[in-house]
DNA sequence: TTGTAGGCGTTATCAA
DNA sequence: TTGATAACGCCTACAA
């Protein structure tokens, strides 16, 4: 106990036990929910332990356990998506809200790409700081994903990998059956030429939703190649559809890989005098906040971002107890229809 | 041990030693950078460091050194605005930005509010598992901020706290200056009827930026009797400034304590058939990437989000060391002015 | 400058 | 069911 004005160390087994009168080993099991202690020793530590405010000291427990009771979460993006997008946020709610009923803490690495900043990042990893990681993959990160292959440290990706060849486990939206399901959106209500604004060719995403964007066209046989690149920015979209408008003038419909892109397309739409959905049917992909607050709202496939951290979260507890998870998963998505199409 | 060729084990110390030829002691010192080595003992050590890929166990370092070598991020909001706002995300990448160049890591508490959570996290603080903590104190909050108070953990509040008086050291902008620039030029550019869609009452931000705002009107000699108030997100503000178009018909100039409500009252002065700038002149709150892609863009006050995660995490290890890092700072805004006002 | 030895707080092993 | 006792891997007086 302190008493205000003495000695401020936090109190330790030794201490507790003294107070129960048990061994430090007995305090140990009571307070470690083993079977092999008497319900009198018990609740003799349990008293002891409420009147003295211990707290297991981390890392003496550590060092013995081999575990830390952490797991860490690394984002390995450098550039101004992480200020932007909504989506890390969701995926750090998502993992902490899966977490808090255990209690494993969170272990935020945010750095950059590349090969030095991987093997430190794995390094510390390995280094035993965490139990296990999970990686929101948005970027292609070659050299993270490859190191971290290659190490026996239990990991979930959230997005899949580009590599389909490599030891990892992810969880993902069906990024391509989401894109299918836009542009079917855009035929069913009428759209014939029909273009998409794409994300970059390093993400899987945006690769897997221009996937999507061409086997619905494919399958109505209609052609598939009004295609521009944009970077998943706000800027970057709406210079690519000034592109797309420019090279196609017949455009009447437009499947455009985020919402946040599609608010752009929007906004150079309207400048253009193209109503949406009268002249361009517009379709976005993620359903985050935004899509319901531009005008018209936009109709959008689901990107389940809070599901997918909650996914990763089981299957790295799974990993680590054992039991499993070692099965990547796909979640499905769906379509929310609103007013631009 | 396992014998599959490799040793499975992490390296020690010993191991280490071993190999440089030297005692653990030396090999110690070799690496935190001691000054009482040789330069040969040195060179053998980084030499068996780097050939066996030796890492320090943390859990055993800190049992002695009694560090933990890392800060923990309190994030006490438990709603939406959590993913909604970009300013935690700006927060958290500053914070580990700032952190990139020592070897601290950051934990991660976001939790909800309530005095069983701020015990918690409090114990959680003392039990050993971070050096220090930064905490982002949007909301009021008591419990948390009181429990930190009584305790002796340094601690660096991002947004000040309600109670003065309280022991603690923050970081905030300076949210009634913002308000006050940002009302000063809806006069300047002619308003005469001014009103504000605050935030809620259990923010200190929000209280600020009501306070400049009434400070500019007061010293104009004008009425400051226009407040609606509202949530900080979308749907609320959009509510607030119906309210007020009903109450005020003849506003002409329109203070919103952040550009997300200021994005709405945009639509809904829209809506009305209002002009912005022309009719009314409208001024946000935070600069935020948004402020610059609503049509107008908006003309808002700088939040300097980065940067007061920035200098807080300059305040914790200022404490840490013990040199400074107990005064409170308040950084200054400044109004950027695009077309809205 | 180097090495010896002790201890940090906990859990795990083994007798009792 | 309990209690000595030995690790766990590291740092740090202290002595050489």
């Amino acid at each position: 106990m302190v008493s205000d004005g003495t000695v401020r160390h936090a109190p330790t087994l030794v201490e507790v036990a003294r107070l129960a009168g048990v061994s430090r080993a007995t305090a140990s099991r009571a307070i470690n929910g083993g079977d092999r202690v008497s319900p009198a020793a018990r609740a003799a530590v349990e008293a002891a332990v409420r009147e003295t405010g211990y707290r297991p000291n981390p890392a003496a427990r550590s060092l013995v356990t081999r575990r830390t009771d952490s797991i860490a979460v690394v984002i390995p993006e450098s550039d101004s998506r992480l200020f932007t997008d909504p989506f890390f946020a969701t995926v750090l709610h998502g993992v902490t809200t899966a977490l808090a009923s255990t209690d494993l803490q969170v272990v935020l690495l945010i750095g950059q790409r590349g090969v030095d900043r991987a093997r430190r990042m794995v390094g510390y990893l390995r280094g035993g700081h965490a139990d296990g990681a999970i990686v929101v993959s948005h970027h292609r990160m070659d050299s993270v994903v490859d190191v971290l292959a290659g190490s026996d440290i239990p990991v979930v990706l959230i997005g899949r990998p580009f590599d389909a060849t490599l030891p990892l486990t992810w969880v993902d939206v069906d990024n391509a059956a989401g894109a299918r399901l836009a542009t079917e959106h855009l035929l069913a209500r009428g759209a014939r030429r029909v273009g998409t604004v794409a994300g970059p060719p390093d993400m899987s995403a945006a690769e897997d939703r221009l996937t999507g964007w061409r086997a619905a066209l494919a399958e109505a046989g209609l052609p598939a190649d009004a295609v521009v690149r944009a970077d998943f920015t706000a800027d970057g979209a709406a210079a690519a559809t000034e592109r797309l408008l420019a090279e196609r003038p017949g455009l009447d419909g437009l499947f455009v890989a985020s919402d946040q892109m599609a608010a752009a397309a929007l906004d150079v739409l309207a400048a253009h005098g193209r109503r949406v959905p009268d002249d361009v049917r517009l379709v976005g992909f993620d359903n985050m906040d935004l899509a319901a607050r531009t005008r018209p709202p936009l109709t959008t496939a689901v990107n389940p971002a809070g599901e997918m951290a909650r996914r990763a979260v089981q299957m790295l507890l799974a990993r680590l107890a054992g039991t499993g998870g070692t099965e990547s998963v796909v979640l499905p998505t769906e379509l929310v229809v609103r007013g631009s199409a």
